[in-house]
DNA sequence: TTTTTTTATTGATTTAAATCAAGCTTTGCA
DNA sequence: TGCAAAGCTTGATTTAAATCAATAAAAAAA
C-alpha cells in the first residue's frame, strides 16, 4: 500500500524524491510492511523557497516543520538590539522548524540562501496520521532524535575552543561532516554565505576570519577560491580543531 | 487504565513522581484518555546514581535513554589527545542520551554530578509499547522536539559570543533559566561542579573564569559564595550577555 | 585540632584578536 | 564598457585573554 498524491502547486517545480538529497531521510521509512513515506506522500507538500525568502520567522505560530531537499538555509535570531545574530545552517537531509512540535511557535528566522527546494509536513496532519500508522511517527522519532545528534555535534565542536584559529578549523570539519551527507565530494566544500555572515555566526570579525583563512592556505590546509574551499590536509586541520 | 507497575531495585530508593522534579515532563502524558506515563509505568525503571558514576559511556551500545529526576550530569567527550572536554550539562526534566535512538550508541560520556536519580526508558520495550500506544509516541515526540528546544537555546546562547565577559553571562543566564524549570527561586543559582570544569566547558582558563566572577561582583551584577549565585542586577546580566 | 591537599583568586607579562584604516577584487548596474 | 557599490584582504595599533607565578581559601586527611 502507497499513499503517495504528489501535490504540485503554482510555481511549486516537483522534484522527484529519486533525485533529491534527502533520501537518506526519506528511505528508513519506505524499508516498512505498508510503504508510506513523509515525503512523497499527500503529508508532504514540496515547495522551492526563492533567495533571502523568509520560510518562517521566530514567534510565528508553528503549523509545519520542513526538511531541505536542495539548497541551504541561514537560521538568524534578532538581539533586543535589533542586531541579526547568524544561529545556525541547514543543509539538505536536516530539518527545521522540528523544536517548535513542542514550543508551537517558531523561534528562530529561517531565510532561504539561494534558490531552494523544502518538503513541508503539516503538524495537524502530521498528529492525525500517526495515531493511524505508528512506523510514520517511528520514523519522526528516529529523525528528531537524528537532528539533535547533529545539534549536539555541532554545538560539540564549536565549543569550548578558545582560540579563533581552532573554532574556524572545527566550523570547517563540521560543514565538510554534514556536507558529505548529501554529496559525493569528501574534501571541497561550498560555502553558501559570505564572509561577513560567517563571521557573525562564529562570533569574530570578518578581519580575523581573512587573516586565518590565509594563514590555513599558508600552512597548505586548503586552499579557497571565493567561496569554494578544498581541503589539502586534512588531518592538519583536525589538529588544528583539537587544539 | 492506568498501567504502573512500579519497580524498586536492590540499592534502589522509589522516588514518588508526585515529588518529582520530572512531573512538568511526565504530567502531559497523563492527560490522554488512557492514563499512560513513560515514567512510573512498567516502561520506566528509577534508579539511583552514585558520585562520579558514569550512567553511560561513548561508544557503548544503547539500550536505553534516561531522563533526569534528581541532580545533575556532567557530559564529556574524550579528544584524540586523551584531554576531557566538558560538553554540557543536564538537570531534571532534561532527557540525556536521546540521540542514541539513531545513532544505536551512546556519543558522549554522561557522569553523574553528586547522588543523582534517574528514569531509565529501555528503548526496545518503548518501541514495542510505541506500536501499541501511540500517544506514547507522541510524548516522546514532543519530549525530543523539547530537548531539541534546549540544545538550539544552549548553542545560540554559547555561541557567537565575542568576549569572555558575554560568554559567562550567557552561560548563567542559560543555566538560570534551566534552573527555573524545576526551582521555585530565579534568582539564585547553584553551581554543580567546580570552576575548572565551568572553564573546560566555556573554553578559558580558571583565571579568567575567577577574574571575571571578580568584575560581575564589583559590577553589582551578582554575589557568589563558593558554588552558590545570586543574581542581584538580570537586567544588567542581560546586557552583558547579548555583547 | 592541625596539617596536607586541593581549589580559587590576584598580579605581571606575553600573546591573540579587536579595532581603525587603507587598498584590492569582485559583482551588479547604467 | 565603465563606474559604483559591496565584499574581501592586509597593515598598524589597541585591547582582551592566555600564560606564568604566587598567594589565599577551602576541603580532606592525619
Amino acid at each position: 500500500m502507497t499513499i503517495c498524491i504528489k501535490v504540485t502547486q503554482p510555481n511549486t517545480k516537483y522534484i522527484d524524491c529519486d533525485s533529491c538529497s534527502m533520501q537518506p531521510v526519506c528511505l528508513p521509512l519506505k524499508a516498512g510492511k505498508t510503504e508510506v513515506s513523509i515525503m512523497d506522500s499527500y503529508l508532504s507538500k514540496r515547495n522551492i523557497v526563492t533567495i533571502s525568502t523568509p520560510l518562517f520567522q521566530e514567534k510565528e505560530a508553528a503549523s509545519a516543520i520542513y526538511a531541505v531537499c536542495c539548497g541551504s538555509f541561514k537560521l538568524t535570531e534578532t538581539s533586543p538590539e535589533g542586531k541579526e545574530k547568524v544561529i545556525g545552517f541547514r543543509f539538505p537531509g536536516e530539518l527545521i522548524g522540528e523544536d517548535a512540535i513542542h514550543t508551537e511557535h517558531y523561534n528562530y528566522n529561517a531565510v532561504a540562501v539561494g534558490n531552494t527546494t523544502v518538503c513541508r509536513v503539516d503538524l495537524d496532519e502530521l498528529k492525525e496520521c500517526g495515531k493511524l500508522m505508528p512506523e510514520l511517527q517511528l520514523s519522526l522519532i528516529s529523525l528528531l532524535s537524528k537532528q539533535n545528534s547533529m545539534l549536539r555535534e555541532e554545538f560539540t565542536s564549536v565549543v569550548a575552543k578558545h582560540t579563533a584559529e581552532s573554532l574556524l578549523a572545527a566550523f570547517i570539519l563540521n560543514m565538510l561532516k554534514r556536507n558529505a551527507q548529501y554529496q559525493e565530494t569528501e574534501s571541497k566544500l561550498h560555502l553558501p554565505v559570505g564572509r561577513d555572515v560567517i563571521a557573525n555566526h562564529l562570533g569574530f570579525r570578518r578581519e580575523t576570519l581573512s587573516r586565518i583563512f590565509s594563514k590555513f592556505q599558508q600552512k597548505g590546509l586548503l586552499s579557497i577560491q571565493a567561496k569554494d574551499i578544498e581541503i589539502l590536509d586534512l588531518p592538519g586541520l583536525q589538529g588544528v580543531a583539537y587544539n
